[in-house]
Order: structure tokens, then C-alpha cells, then sequence
DNA sequence: TGAAAAATCACCCTAAAGTATGAAGGCGAA
DNA sequence: TTCGCCTTCATACTTTAGGGTGATTTTTCA
């Protein structure tokens, strides 16, 4: 078998045309980065066009597209329960005033007491008022046992 | 009057000439784009640079852009008939455990935060806890809201 | 037309409800 | 075993609801 220095003689032309080449090589890196500020404002050139027409697809892409949309469907839901038939005997006995129910009606939908006098342009106090008449007929203590009760006795929907 | 073969034979030498200036013409034409090509290689370049990253723009304008959500709302009308059954769908949906369903239904039967806890023998604040929990969830402010909304879901009697 | 009923409002006070935040223990799924 | 969810509880604070009382103004109807 050959050794080292064999194989150094042997493939000496190869080696020698090897380093001539990294040489070569080094020199061309040595003139690129000689001429680094030309070449790099190339770069600069070719990389302010990149961005700018990025930017301009993008600006036309938004102004020149119909928005995307994506609809949603939120279900709300709604008694049909037939029609109501509001118990008449029932109001009359319990001596409940138009008003009175009125504000049951929209004590049941869930509304606040600030609510309800704004809806219907009277004070809060009047609404009060109202509903201790309505607790008092209706012998509850609480708007929610109001609005069962008075569901029960088909006063309300 | 001469007819169409005579035309041709009369006006040979001009068509022929016409036939080789077109040649030439295009012969030119041919010659000025590959010299252009040569010599504006930079241009076309810049140029293909542009298009591609305006193509570029444009595609992540469209793949990053967040979709406009419009929200429809829905109507269903829920009847209701003699059996209750719970909605268990629109439970797992809304994530309201079992606890939670235990309050709301104590909730509609008119009962105070106090007499819940008491017969669920937890403390006050647990159920308010509970009701702040549940009022998140059915996207309601008062307890009124939550047994109509809980009514309508078909999540209580 | 005058009394009764209904509707309106105010004030003060207490109770209950609701908000916000933090935390601890249990329990089942990954 | 860690992580997330449920359940539990607490503290502190704000807001709303409700009770009691009294008063004025409409409306209704005999």
C-alpha cells in the first residue's frame, strides 16, 4: 500500500489546482467585498422593490377585494306557544290595574326597575310603587316568584 | 376588367417587396428583443422581482386578513308541549354543569340567593358565584334574564 | 260633581342581588 | 402526575330591589 507521502506526490497537480482555485476563490471574495457597497446596494435596490411591491399587493389586495365574510348565525328564541289568553277572572279578582300588569309584563321579560320606568316615562319610585301593589295582590315577596305566579295564573305569557 | 390572377402577375414585384420588408420588419423586431433582453437583464429582473412579491402581497394580504363576522340572528320558535325535556344540547353548548342547572332551576322557582344555599347547604356566596357564572354563560345581566333565557332554551320547566 | 280608585312621585332605610378577585380542594382526562 | 374544570368559600364593594310612609294628581264612575 502507499503512504501519505506517495499519495502527496502522486496527486500533486490535483492539490496544486485545488489551492489555486481557493486562492482564486479568496480573490473573488476580496473583490466582492471591495465592491460590497455596489453590490449590496444592488440588494438594497432589489430588496426596496421587494417591499414596496409586497406593500402594493397587499394594499391592493384589501382595497380591490369584497371582505371576506363569515356569517354567523346566533338563534334566538321565541315562545309560539298558540295565543295567550290572559285570565281575565283571574286580574279581576286579584284586583290588578292595567298599569300594574304592565309592569308585570315587563318585570317578567327581565327588566330592571330603572328599566321599566324608563320605558314606560315614569319614575322609578312609581315603579316601586307598582310592584309592592303587585307583590301584595299576588302574596309574594320576590319579582321572580311574581313572574311564576302570575305565569301560573296566565296573567302573563 | 382584369381579373384576380392578372392583379397578382401585375403586382408581383410589389408584393414581393412587401413580403420581405414584413420579413425584415420582423427579422428587426426579433433582434430588438433579444437585445433588449440582453441589456436590460437588470430591468427585467427589478421587473420580475416586483411582479413576484406584488403576487406575494396580495396572496398574504388575502391568507392573513381576519374574515368580517356578520351576525345573523335566527328565530326558532320552541313549542311548548306538556312533558319538559331538557335540552341537553344546548347545555353541553352553553357548558353549564349540573350544579349550575340545580341554582337556575331553584333560581326560576322564585327563590332567594339565601333559601338556595340553604337547601343546597352551601353558603351564600357559593351561589353567587354560581349565578355569576350562570349569567356569563346565558349572556345575561339579571337573575329575571336568566330564568327567561333558561325558559326559552328549554334548560328549566 | 264628588268620592273612590288609579297613577304618580319622594324620602329614607334595609335587604338582597350582583361584581370582582383570589384561593383552595376534589376529580377525571391526558 | 400534571392540567383543567367544578365546586366551594371569602372579602369587599356597588347596585338594585324592596318596605314603609306620605303626598299629589288623574281618571273613573255613580
Amino acid at each position: 500500500m502507499a503512504g501519505p507521502a506517495n499519495f502527496l506526490t502522486r496527486n500533486k497537480s490535483i492539490i496544486l489546482y485545488g489551492i489555486f482555485l481557493a486562492v482564486l476563490l479568496f480573490l473573488l471574495k476580496w473583490l466582492e467585498l471591495r465592491f460590497l457597497i455596489i453590490n449590496h446596494a444592488f440588494e438594497i435596490y432589489a430588496g426596496s422593490i421587494a417591499v414596496l411591491f409586497t406593500a402594493l399587493g397587499i394594499w391592493l389586495a384589501l382595497k380591490l377585494t369584497k371582505p371576506k365574510t363569515i356569517l354567523i348565525e346566533k338563534e334566538i328564541f321565541t315562545e309560539r306557544t298558540g295565543a295567550f289568553i290572559l285570565n281575565e277572572k283571574e286580574l279581576t279578582k286579584l284586583n290588578i290595574s292595567k298599569r300594574e300588569l304592565e309592569v308585570l309584563q315587563l318585570m317578567s321579560e327581565g327588566l330592571s326597575n330603572q328599566e321599566i320606568a324608563s320605558k314606560l316615562f315614569v319614575s322609578l319610585n312609581t315603579i316601586k310603587t307598582h310592584n309592592a301593589r303587585l307583590f301584595e295582590k299576588l302574596e309574594v315577596k320576590r319579582r321572580t316568584q311574581a313572574i311564576e305566579t302570575a305565569k301560573k295564573l296566565s296573567l302573563i305569557p
